[in-house]
DNA sequence: GTCTATACAATGATAGAC
DNA sequence: GTCTATCATTGTATAGAC
């Protein structure tokens, strides 16, 4: 978050390790895990083929780190927005849901790109020890069911948990694939150009799952 | 579709190549794809290594075959239950969503589970080769889209498209490890455990998402 | 046509020298 | 910290027996 401060050692501030970090991360990125060799990570990173165990441990540890290291960015993020809606707007359950799909869908600029996707592909390509850290690691969502289950005081809360089940597949089902697969369906009318719309739209049908009326005013 | 025709030549109608197919399905359903190896298929189907290699060309293409098969049944069911939906209730988008999400969400006697989550996998976890596939291959999907377009006639049919996206989200986010996080989440309330329960939690999820009212009367 | 034994290149990982 | 050499395992290919 600060700015990398400057130390008397240098401990390798851009070194090999950071560098095997942002190499992986673009071409797991660019082209999944499955095409991506270690020995393609080490030649794009200008290291030796044993710089990633050493660094790292595995292959798997090395992706494992990308992604908690990502995952914790977003969440941080998230749970920031989280607070202001439940601040600002309390008892807005269209305002908590947004709070949970925005980070995933602006995450537009370059570097955040390359992280959404890495993100998107971890989520379902990735090795088996990066799907089991998503299985069980929930507490980030855990605030935002809480947080429904205030503001739907009406709604068991066995009912919010599926309703939220539904609405992360339909937030999730937006790796390049998926989209490439509505652009097929709809004739190319349908592309996630304008992120803005896109997630509108999203929350819109979201809302729509979870019974809300259909939006009034204004947000 | 037939029985299997008695040959003179016993073309190996439960010969080696059935094998192989029976136990890749089984073993990628319980392990996933990147933990199952050729040696590991081919020991289970009492076959030699080469096997794989003769009846199929190659691993992936196996998976292919698999996939396509279960695919295919699975979007045969699907569609003669659009049929029925069109003819008996003609304009009601409730009954259109149901035909979608009922058979994936009720294939639940032994073989049909195997088989379902071999596909769930296969769009996740699958070789590059299958999500081509069904990134592609979406006419089953056209049916779907054109039904509710009918149904649905004020609503303009980009925005059937998009809610039509995030509908598949909610419907796929449904493998095992998905239900397994939520398991978590909910401290272990929640568990797919009664299919009729669940598909009716989806489909009413996704109606609202389709601005569809709440269920009034009966189905 | 069907199956087997064997070989091959590429992968992730590691040991040990410097 | 970095490198070279080497390892077992992977998917695949081929030659040849029945």
């Amino acid at each position: 978050m600060a700015a990398p401060a400057p130390s008397v050692t240098a401990p390798s501030e851009d070194g090999a390790r950071q560098r095997i970090f942002r190499a992986a991360e673009a071409l797991v990125a660019e082209h999944g895990f499955e095409p991506v060799s270690t020995r393609d990570i080490v030649a794009a990173a200008g290291v030796n083929i044993a710089a990633v165990n050493y660094h790292y441990g595995s292959k798997t540890r090395l992706m494992l780190e990308i992604f908690r290291t990502r995952a914790a960015e977003l969440n941080r993020e998230r749970t920031r927005l989280l607070r202001v809606a439940i601040e600002t707007r309390p008892g807005d359950a269209r305002a908590i849901l947004r709070a949970l799909i925005e980070p995933p869908t602006l995450w537009i600029s370059d570097e955040r790109r390359v992280a959404l996707r890495f993100l998107n592909r971890a989520r379902s390509e990735g090795p088996v020890e990066v799907r089991e850290t998503i299985r069980t690691d929930v507490r980030h969502l855990r605030r935002f069911v809480d947080a429904l289950a205030v503001a739907l005081p009406a709604m068991p809360r066995d009912e919010v948990l599926w309703r939220f089940h539904f609405a992360l597949g339909a937030l999730h089902h937006n790796h390049a694939a998926d989209y490439a697969r509505l652009a097929v369906l709809s004739d190319g009318a349908c592309a996630p150009d304008d992120r803005h719309a896109l997630l509108e739209r999203l929350l819109e049908f979201i809302a729509g799952g979870f019974g809300l009326p259909a939006r009034g005013d204004g947000s």
